[in-house]
Parts: C-alpha cells; structure tokens; sequence
DNA sequence: ACCTGAACACCGTTCAAGT
DNA sequence: ACCTGAACACCGTTCAAGT
C-alpha cells in the first residue's frame, strides 16, 4: 500500500511518510472510527486500522497498547460527539418542555444516525472503563445533560419530584433501549415493521415521558 | 475475525468419543452457553467450544457451518428460556395488574441474572436473522408475551387505548435498556452509583408505566 | 520518542479423507 | 451421516532493532 506525500505543514518543503508526524494517533482514531461505522466494532481489527492509515500494524500498538485501548479512543470521541450534537441541538429550546423534548428527539436521531458507532459506545467491549479514564469522563458528561434537563422540567413543574437522576434514568432506559432494540434490528416484529424509526421513536419518548397507564 | 488470543487453559482435553452419539450438536450449545455466561460472546471461540466438548473443531463445523451460526443456535435457546421463565412468573399473577408488574420484574431479572446469555442474545452480531429463522421465531414469541399483557391491561381499563404494541413497545424499551445499561456498566454514576439494582428495576418499570410527568 | 520486521500462538473456514 | 487432520489466510501481542 502507497503512501501517499504530504506536505508537511511546518514547512512544506520535506515529503512526509504520511499525517503521522505527532498526530498518528489521531489518524489512527479517524480511520478506526470510519470502519465502525463501515462495518461495525466485532470486525474491526487493529492491522486493518493501521494499513488503512498507512503504518506498519506495530505502530498501531505503539500507541494503542491492546486492540481494546483502540476502540475506548474511539468511543470516548463518539461520546464527545454525541455531547455537542446534543447541546447544539437544545440551543432551539424555548422552555424547559422544548428543551426535553428536543433532548429526547436529538438522542435518539443521533444514535441512530452513528449506528454501529453508537453500538460500540455502549459496548460491553470497551467498559471496562476503570482502564480508560478518558472513557468514563466523557459518556458521565453526557448523561449529565440528560440530568440538567430533568431538574429544570422539576423546577418548571413539569416532571415529578425526586432526584433528578431517578427521572433521568427512566427516560434514558427508553431511549436507549429503542435505539438499541432498532439498530440490533429487533424491531422487525408483527405490528411494527414497516413504521418508520421516527414515529416508534416519538411513541417511545411520550410513553416515557407520560406513562402508558391511564392516569 | 479479531479475538484475543486466550491461553490453552488445560493443556490437552481427552477425547471422550462417549458424548456425542447423535447429539453432538446439543453438547455444543450446552457447552457454548456456558462459555458464553463465563466470558460473554465476543471472546468465544468455536475451537475451544470444540475442545470443551472433547472434539475437534472441524466436528463442530460440521453441525455449524459458521461460528454466527453456533452464536445464533446459543442465541435461540435463550430466548426459549426465557420466555418459560417469564411464563412461569407470570402464573402466580392474581389479575391483569399484578400480571402486568410480575412480568416486569421477571424480565429485568432474569436478563440481570443471564447476563452475557442476555447480552448475546441480543447482540447485532446474531442480528442477520433472516438467515436463522428459529432465532426469529423464538424472540417473536417473546414479544408476543409482552403483548398478550399489554392487551390484558387495556381490556381492564389499566392501560391507554390504541395499538397493544405501541404501548408493549415504551415497556420493552425501558426493560431492554435499563438491562443493557446495566449489563454494560454504565449505570456507574453519580447518584446511581451503590444504589441496588432492583430498586433501579423498579424505577424504570414504574416510569414506564406511569411517566415521569405530573399527571 | 516513534516506527519497522520477524516471530508466536491462536483463530475461522475449507477440503480431502476416513468410518 | 458424522468426524478427523492438514492447510490457508488471517489475527493480537511481544520483542529486538532501527531512526
């Protein structure tokens, strides 16, 4: 496999073997990641990775100790993603109500619009999470927002009392579990299949959100 | 496909040709689910399956033309005890109410105590379905319990109206997730850290049933 | 510090061959 | 039909060695 130039960006004068001058360990983050959402964490494997970023498979290692410290990097960015693209999209709330219910909508889209990535970031693959600190920090940041939006529902009168974490964990038990039951193509059962993704989502959210008892 | 390269445990397991007289095929399920509850299915391998039933791994091959295949076998068998488990829960139910509650509870249980089995079970690995009608069939009837109480519930004016699914599917969701949140160590958090997993359960399963909205 | 090359033990799958 | 043995192309990880 050819590698190809690169300008070196501190210069421009020297050919490089390739963006690895410092930052291999990125390269390897950003391809690794395109092959999750190719073809999903269980195939993924650390020579692919590095011969898809043009190194020698023991570069890989230089930097990634095991095939497991490869794919918590990978998470931890998917979680930082997942972060903003969930605080961008709060950014249109007008009240506490919107902010929850675009919340929910956000969450659910982007996990199924990451896929497989999604997948990985809930793996049971990566959690040991003691051994990536980075890892831990960066998915309790996320269910933080869950958390933050459910006191301010509680403070607005929208969402029973309680620790905030106990609603939290109701609606985040909901979201998750659809997005997982879709993406592990569970859905596919008398009476739902066919429907689209945003309707089961929708009915998901207000169930969790409402109850499913008649008041 | 990558594993991680797991020491010979015992050195060389005898041959006890004995086993396998037209059930070779059983033993290796038997075998494989325990490996699966040991060590959970992504470090599960079809040769040491083989090795643990005192056979070559070619003989496994033989009756399992892939490991997915193997995984699926193993896959299938849990959902059909599980759905015997939940059944025999429900039987002690004294109405719709508490038929409605006893199969909540026995779900999230019985997924906790599986655990890895539960996690296989629905792993997006076993997920090209299609190719294992009885994995399908088995996981339908499952659903269709779910269901069944859900339309129980309504015909007793104790859940909304509309399609039984819709609402079996804000259940499932919630029961499914907080098992898998669970499973996957990500309910380490702040304030749900050392709390008891039963008292989680029953969060959840009120949630869902009742919302977490005022009324 | 960063990367290469060779080596080791293991894996899924296939195939010819035995019973 | 059922199982064995040998072979192939992969893999994760380790180590000595180069720059």
């Amino acid at each position: 496999m050819p590698r190809k130039p690169i300008k070196n960006s501190k210069g421009g004068r020297k050919t490089v073997h390739a963006y690895h001058h410092g930052d291999l360990r990125r390269a390897l983050v950003d391809q690794g990641t395109k092959l999750v959402q190719e073809q999903g964490h269980p195939s993924i494997t650390v020579r692919e990775v590095a011969r898809r970023t043009g190194v020698t498979h023991t570069a890989a290692h230089y930097h990634f100790r095991t095939r497991e410290a490869l794919l918590a990097a990978i998470a931890t960015r998917g979680f930082e993603e997942m972060t903003a693209s969930l605080e961008s999209a709060m950014r249109a709330a007008t009240g506490a109500r919107s902010r929850l219910a675009l919340l929910g909508e956000a969450y659910v889209r982007h996990a199924l619009r990451r896929g497989r990535l999604y997948q990985l970031m809930f793996s049971a693959e990566t959690a040991t999470r003691d051994a990536h600190p980075e890892l831990r920090v960066a998915s309790d940041r996320m269910f933080a927002l869950l958390v933050d939006a459910i006191r301010d529902g509680q403070e607005t009168g929208l969402v029973r009392g309680g620790p905030p974490v106990d609603a939290a964990l109701v609606a985040w038990s909901a979201a998750h579990g659809f997005a997982s039951l879709s993406l592990e193509r569970r859905l596919m059962l008398p009476g739902l299949q066919g429907r689209e993704n945003d309707e089961l989502a929708a009915i998901v959210l207000r169930g969790a959100f409402e109850g499913i008892a008649i008041a």
